[in-house]
DNA sequence: ATATAAAGTCACCAAATGGTGACAATGTGA
DNA sequence: TCACATTGTCACCATTTGGTGACTTTATAT
């Protein structure tokens, strides 16, 4: 009863060859052919099981775990939920800009979404903002009550500086080892980034407290 | 003596075309076949006047001015220089957003960086990196001798973070027009950064000084 | 066992890619 | 005027691309 013919074994592979050739080629070699010798599989299987090669990268993008969980993020919660908003932010871009360097794959992908808009890059995009939306509420909850401080701050807009910045920076560490006097290449050069990114942080709320 | 046949003309042409290419199909159309239509011109003389595909891109890195100018971000310099470090810092960062934002062209290549590095690629950083230091420079210069707010402070990693975030942004925005609850495809949202973006160098500053 | 549907192989297609050699048209110097 | 180098055109090449039809092999249900 052993089935040396698979069907779904063969899709897995498909799919796995995708993110393959993805972090072997980068997006430039991504295509039919390249994924279909990846796999070790003839090519018109792409078309019979998924129907085009965009839905195969489809399945890719909501199978693969190329995304960091919040529970990579976070892996305290009930410490996480002591700490103020600006505590927790900090941690949270700190654990961020970790976790997505050290993911190529994930790299490949941000960078591709800032090149092309298909099927493809929009699938990853709506994965990427559920992540941020339950990312945004798990900093916010259950805030101790009598947290006043930065409660008129524009914090949207902080995080997003601070997560733009992340994510451009781990994208340029790729080809570039110092950016504008900072070392990206290495944790020395992240740690300034982090340093200040806490200042401004707690600069924000001291102003608004004062 | 009119030159019908101008070598010169055509080496623009095939410069110009390149640009053309990248602005109109993106970098992924790049390519011998579509920069010489462009061109309107045939291919084969791309090999014979710059020897290979990549010199002429090459040669387009350098000659283009899809990167803005400092006196476009600093149209005023008198009145500049009577600015403060942290006022500087504002309007320098507003202006460059602003200037990039309309740079569909700086943004291709600007995305084209986080991909490849190639000697194209390295050519262009090398043009952008310049542009930094002398920008770097041109922001420090000269500044009132009595002002030692933020001395201690690491305003390269500022800097870095907000010229990322900038940078990381303004792709983005070319494909989607909505990052993490700011519209980032009106003025309106990037009026939001620049506010907090403010906020935050004053706050640096007011913190150093308590 | 046999018919039938599924799983996989293979050969092929048109189109586009980067690249080159042969040739025609034009300019320029003697 | 005539030779010669320059400028440009065109046909062609091998390779790769995405994509399809026809085929063989295997599993399974009756």
């Amino acid at each position: 009863m052993i089935m040396r013919r698979n069907k779904e074994q063969t899709k897995h592979s498909l799919v796995n060859a995708v993110g393959t050739v993805l972090s072997e080629s980068g997006f430039s070699g991504l295509g039919v052919n390249a994924v279909a010798k990846a796999a070790g599989v003839d090519k018109v299987l792409i078309y019979r099981y998924f129907g085009s090669f965009d839905a195969l990268c489809l399945a890719f993008a909501q199978s693969s775990d190329f995304w960091p969980s919040i529970e990579e993020l976070i892996p305290n919660k009930q410490e996480f939920l002591t700490l103020d908003l600006d505590q927790r932010l900090v941690l949270v871009f700190k654990s961020f800009s970790l976790a997505i360097r050290s993911r190529p794959l994930a790299l490949e992908v941000m960078a591709w979404e800032l090149m092309e808009r298909n099927a493809f890059t929009q699938e990853l995009e709506s994965v990427r903002e559920e992540f941020g939306m339950q990312l945004g509420q798990f900093i916010t909850d259950g805030l101790p009550s009598d947290s006043q401080a930065g409660k008129d701050i524009d914090w949207f807009a902080v995080s997003t500086i601070f997560s733009a910045a992340t994510q451009y920076l781990a994208l340029r560490a790729r080809t570039i080892t110092t950016y504008n006097g900072v070392d990206i290449g290495s944790d020395n050069g992240w740690q300034r980034l982090e340093a200040i990114m806490e200042q401004m942080i707690s600069g924000l709320i001291q102003t608004k407290t004062n």
